[in-house]
DNA sequence: CCGCAAGTGAGAGCGATTCTCAAACTCGTT
DNA sequence: AACGAGTTTGAGAATCGCTCTCACTTGCGG
């Protein structure tokens, strides 16, 4: 499900107004920085294209878009925390992380392992009493730079 | 492969040697508690135990851990982290997170599923130039409690 | 055009983690 | 059994992403 650009602003703007909230120039922004981005970018990396962006700003409308849920927090060892558009507005994929150097790529693997694994861990869930709604898959290593 | 306690301290003790690091009491201690839990605890749980450990001794002591490879830290999305011990001196697992409480559990999947997930990652890596050394799998979803 | 609700920016505040440093301990050596 | 060099420890200070506050601005309905 590969989405254009202008319907990813729709669907954010539709989101947003669910939530009770505007889709301002700023935020329309971020959006585009982060449909642009090919790695997820930290905040220091969001603030660098335009150094007088106030940072509180930032991080508030990473949280309204996220709380709207267009916007996605990833998490790594690093010390930045790293954004990306949610994933029903981009195609499902995982994150190749460096442990050396904090560099994160984006992947995808094969589909029929995509449903042998949605397939296996629906019932692993089920065992245990969780209502799994995702799953995070994260390869760990060392970037062709790095080496 | 499943470890006894005993060859976990020793393994341990080694490890510490290896980086020029003594196995003191605390040290103990604290391998002690990460081996007895059945879930990563987070730094309150452990001082939770104790309540006049210092706590500033307990994070450098989870450091030195880290660094000589016998302690993992889990990256939740919650505020703290959480520790485990290194995945060689445990059984390979991964974790249920619920993302209303926060609770994380451990589960293991079928080691056919294991096995496929290894070959297909191994092929991506390569196929990216990344040298993978391990893989992060985690189950998000809402716990029985939070239902 | 008015007014109110929402958004913005600058800085203060917060809180988990890390750093600092003097005192206490360990262990091989006399 | 005491010594001394090098570690470990503990209490608090410092750090630093991130969040909150609040006065000001902006934008949409009436």
């Amino acid at each position: 499900m590969i989405t254009g650009t202008a319907d990813v602003h729709a669907i954010v703007q539709a989101r947003l107004l669910e939530v009770g909230q505007r889709y301002t120039p700023k935020r329309r922004a971020l959006i585009e920085h982060l449909a642009a981005a090919a790695t997820p970018p930290a905040l220091p990396d969001i603030m660098a294209t335009d150094p007088k962006l106030p940072q509180s700003s930032v991080y508030r409308n990473l949280a309204v878009l996220e709380h709207a849920g267009v916007v996605r927090r990833v998490i790594t060892e690093g010390e930045f925390a790293r954004f990306e558009l949610a994933e029903d507005l981009t195609a499902h994929h995982h994150h190749l992380i460096c442990s050396s150097c904090g560099r994160v790529e984006d992947v995808t693997v094969p589909a029929s392992f995509e449903s042998t694994m949605d397939r296996t861990l629906d019932r692993v869930a089920r065992e245990t009493g969780f209502a799994t709604v995702s799953h995070r898959l994260d390869l760990i290593g060392i970037c062709r730079a790095c080496a």
